[in-house]
DNA sequence: TTGTGTGAATTCCTTCACAGCG
DNA sequence: CGCTGTGAAGGAATTCACACAA
């Protein structure tokens, strides 16, 4: 719909604003403008009306942004108007962890499927899921058209697991595995979670 | 030690090329060159020469770099030297995922301390922790001289909790919590994780 | 040769500042 | 007025391209 070519770092910024003006709208408030927005987020007013600007003039001048409909467009523009559903790939502490994190679904993310190559997880159930065997995976997300993924597998097997997804036609991994995966970039996204590392950013200002 | 006002953005790579440089370590291999370690990574060699440029020479000129001072001198960069002791507060299931998680300790970071509010909780053990009541959160962590804390309580106390936090004399918080927190940046470095929101920018560029 | 370190050039991102609308 | 949307300006980050050292 939008032309893709939008810097992935105004996309970044967009389920932030999101969420601040769900939050807000919560709290009972109609509108808002880039400067109360901006001083809630520690962003510059301009900035937030330069990165809505990509999507189309959503405000008034003198007046703001009305939240509710603000919040449609946000939700059209990062395609969020339909529930995904979602494959978890490790079915260790941290996987089930995931599976079992409502805000998942509260937001708009259904976690259905969830894999494991250890025979004594293989069956069990989490929540109302049962863990798959892994050696299926590409089939069984084949067959369920899913086409988002989280990985919680170990590192060693991080890059294998991933290039089974992309065969299975998965588009968007995220991945918990400390290893830089090394994917065609025209057929999947990639971004990767690991608390060590950010955490090591932060030590260089500790001391 | 290196001035402070190096970009964030720099520092951030940091831990990303002391990973593969590690991994290349155990694969054997003894030096490297900014291509080689560019191409594992998808970043241009230039990047990866520039940005260690910042903190001094590394490389010598037709051979690369030796990966093993490599290593060392990016540990001193990034304080990584010795370990350093964390907090978890919230000991709900993604706490208790993360107080296990094998990866802090094997990466510098041991987590000391756990603390929660739910009374069925409190003095139960996790690993070799117990854990604590986060009524007294303040003067535990100052008595205990901690800088670093993970966040993982609900998104609605997760300012209160992070504000006692900063009383408590911590530095550095990487919160889990899907808000932002407004905090005295002078004081307090904070990072956030909200897998929610990485899965929604990927699906901008779905359909 | 090979591959670093680095000024210069370029590209990308943010902020400024203001016309114009409600 | 108050606040948006946006060209223009300014600032940052990345990439280029090359002198030079091993």
């Amino acid at each position: 719909m939008y032309s893709k070519n939008i810097p992935k770092i105004i996309i970044a910024r967009l389920p932030i604003y999101l969420e601040t003006l769900e939050m807000m709208h919560k709290e009972g408030i109609r509108k808002t403008s880039s400067k109360e927005l901006g001083n809630r987020l520690g962003i510059t007013a301009a900035q937030i009306r330069k990165d809505l600007s990509q999507f189309g003039e959503f405000g008034k001048q003198g007046t703001g942004y009305p939240i509710d409909t603000l919040i449609c467009e946000l939700k059209g523009i990062l395609n969020l108007n339909h529930v995904w559903d979602v494959a978890v790939i490790g079915a260790g502490r941290l996987g089930l962890a995931i599976a079992q994190y409502p805000e998942f679904i509260h937001r708009g993310f259904h976690i259905t499927l969830i894999f494991d190559n250890d025979p004594e997880l293989i069956n069990t159930r989490v929540g109302d899921l049962t863990i798959q065997d892994s050696t299926h995976l590409v089939e069984i997300i084949k067959k369920s058209n899913i086409k988002i993924a989280m990985l919680t597998v170990p590192a060693s097997s991080a890059q294998k697991v991933a290039e089974e997804l992309v065969k299975a036609g998965v588009q968007a991994i995220l991945s918990y595995a400390p290893v830089t995966l090394n994917l065609p970039t025209d057929s999947v996204q990639v971004l990767h979670i690991d608390p060590v590392k950010q955490l090591q950013q932060m030590t260089f200002f500790l001391d």
